[in-house]
DNA sequence: GTCTATAATTTGATAGAC
DNA sequence: GTCTATCAAATTATAGAC
């Protein structure tokens, strides 16, 4: 993956995650990184080409966040919620994939595909961690409804409260 | 107000709800409500302004709806437990606050006001129904992301098993 | 791989007739 | 209060030079 194609899958990252699939465009991308829109569309041949890969990065990279905190012995629930934490108080916006699903009714089957992966992987580490069903989408939707309410609130301490009853 | 005003605040909510503030059009509404897009801009000069509007009446709506239910002798959380359902098999898509709230980073300020507005009263009603800060911040937070994932998943019973921890 | 140039369409918004 | 007509800007995307 050249440098191009990575600051290009950076800054597509943190439009989305700051104002959605219809939020950005080319030429944002492209200011962002520093080369015209031309560029990024001989990269990614379409939006929806671009929003997908984003999603696909985003999903592998946090499952495995979890994945390596689990190895260590971090309890599979506090591991979720740690990568959710830091990728609130990172970056500051929404989890990527929580941004793509708040407005998915209209979104590009390739995309929403995407975004239904990570939710789908959630709920299977989760369950592999020993919790039911019902317990891990009480996990994931706590963390995805604590990092938005805390994101609308500007107050990341929100995030903790809204995310603390998790905690064994 | 008109009946034409009503229309126009129906679609914007619905559109809105289903793709996010970027993803609807004036020509949209126009078409959904059966007239033109200038007759839209006449009703409300900016789209700020439209978006302003159909946050305020959702709110105004949402509260009015749990008060009458706590009034009737339902418990708080329960009640908001009911509206949020209300919302998603009624309209089978994300809360509109929740919604604008997912990609408030590049929200205009008079947008972002009205959608803090939905959360602090959220608190506030909770907090007056007897619980503490934190755990009316949980309620809120496990009711937007169980309508979130459950409107990424499709499957309207992922609500239930995500907000099925605040029932006592 | 990146650029310039451009096509085709859509966007938010306004002016003015009715 | 709604319409037609229009604007200036932005949008996704492509063609072809370098």
């Amino acid at each position: 993956m050249t440098d191009t194609v990575t600051a290009i899958l950076d800054a597509a990252e943190e439009r989305i995650r700051g104002a959605g699939y219809h939020g950005f465009s080319f030429r944002d991308i492209a200011a962002d990184v520093g080369v015209k829109a031309s560029s990024v569309h001989y990269h990614f041949p379409a939006k929806e080409k671009l929003a997908a890969a984003v999603a696909r990065r985003y999903t592998d990279r946090f499952v495995e966040a979890v994945n390596a905190q689990v190895a260590e012995g971090t309890d599979v629930v506090e591991a979720w919620r740690r990568v959710f934490r830091a990728a609130l108080q990172r970056d500051g916006r929404m989890c990527l994939c929580g941004a793509l699903a708040a407005t998915s009714h209209e979104l590009a089957e390739e995309i929403r595909a995407e975004v239904k992966r990570f939710f789908e992987l959630g709920i299977e580490t989760l369950r592999q961690g020993g919790l039911e069903r019902a317990a891990a989408i009480r996990v994931l939707a706590a963390l995805e409804g604590a990092m938005l309410t805390a994101n609308i609130l500007e107050d990341q301490s929100v995030f903790e409260a809204g995310s603390s009853a998790l905690v064994a």
